[in-house]
DNA sequence: CCTATAACTAAGCGATCGGTTAGAAATAAT
DNA sequence: ATTATTTCTAACCGATCGCTTAGTTATAGG
């Protein structure tokens, strides 16, 4: 009996996620998710309930956008540390291009909000856990390809790599490509 | 003739930047701004011009606060390079106490405006070209003592310090304390 | 075709935003 | 004491905030 949708839940969503993503959480008003989404906030609201509902959606579909397009390869990887490398420089690229100027949602929503909403603290973890889960499976074929050391201990390799990632995510912003580059390089040096 | 101001600009500006350095910039409003300053909005205005002139005074006030108390004791450091574990321990141990749990100033500004506000994007760049100083003057005297090797490129080293104290800047609001201590330990392992 | 149900539009809610202004109060030179 | 100058208080500005709601439109079962 009811009227359908004119609107693709997953298509707007994706929009809010950029939205969010090249803005932040307070910086992005309800209005303006009405432009970007293209939808009216009624919708809005009885999709997500509210402003707070959109962003931890958004989060997770981010989420789930970096394993597809990034973090996909890591896991599929042979094991080479070179990958590593390729990942960061693909990062730093991406900063810098006019693609995702604003660096890491993930990263950003620790700055903005790690510390006070709940909710995104469970998304961050969440993250956070699964990206150094990413890094701990091509450590591990690294190991047995003896591209790293026996006694290496490869949970602290993964923390380690989470650091440093989320290090880019900052410094991407500020910092020119040469600076980044010898972070980068540096950072791999330990990684034996 | 005209009549004296009963604040003091110093200490005023000082409890504006501990409110933005808690809240973040766009989630500080003027009325907040009033409470924590203790001065009415007239006084605000008259004083720094705008919302945007308290914050950019605020950024520089910070800068001036982390020299004091983390960076003059890297510069007077004899050149151990223990003494740059013992910074990053205090900065991590400071974010896990009370005092500022907000993590670091200057990287959150650098998430939330660095890309945005040309303003806050000079200040950051002084304070990342600052940080990076400090460390290189260390790891010089380190150099002279043979803690690090002779062929040590410094530069790419200070780069990489500064680069691995902004990760702390982010991490250290989500991760847990065993982490963080493997990303310090993970990170001194590149300084040889 | 009628009706129940849900999704739509658009106006509007009180609260708060950054910033201004009129008028009173205080100060120091005359 | 008068006066010029500046700071103060407090009310106020239009704009925007997150969110709600009244009324209309579209849809599918009966």
């Amino acid at each position: 009996m009811p009227r359908k949708k004119n609107y693709d839940i997953d298509e707007v969503l994706e929009k809010a996620m950029k939205t969010f993503w090249q803005n932040g959480y307070e910086a992005t008003s309800i209005r303006t998710l009405e432009k970007e989404m293209g939808i009216n906030q009624f919708s809005i609201y009885s999709s997500f309930k509210s402003k707070h509902g959109v962003f931890i959606e958004a989060l997770k579909k981010y989420n789930f956008f970096v394993k597809e397009n990034f973090l996909n390869i890591l896991i599929k990887s042979e094991g080479h540390l070179s990958d590593i490398r390729t990942f960061f420089n693909q990062f730093i690229d991406n900063v810098k291009s006019e693609e995702a100027t604003n660096g890491c949602l993930m990263a950003n929503s620790a700055m903005e909000l790690g510390s006070k909403d709940r909710d995104t603290l469970i998304q961050l973890q969440g993250f956070y856990d699964f990206l150094q889960e990413t890094f701990m499976i091509l450590l591990e074929k690294a190991k047995k390809r003896n591209e790293i050391g026996q006694e290496a201990d490869l949970k602290k390799y993964a923390n380690y790599l989470v650091g440093c990632s989320q290090s880019l995510a900052v410094t991407a912003k500020i910092l020119d490509k040469e600076k980044l580059d010898d972070f980068v390089e540096m950072s791999l040096k330990s990684i034996v």
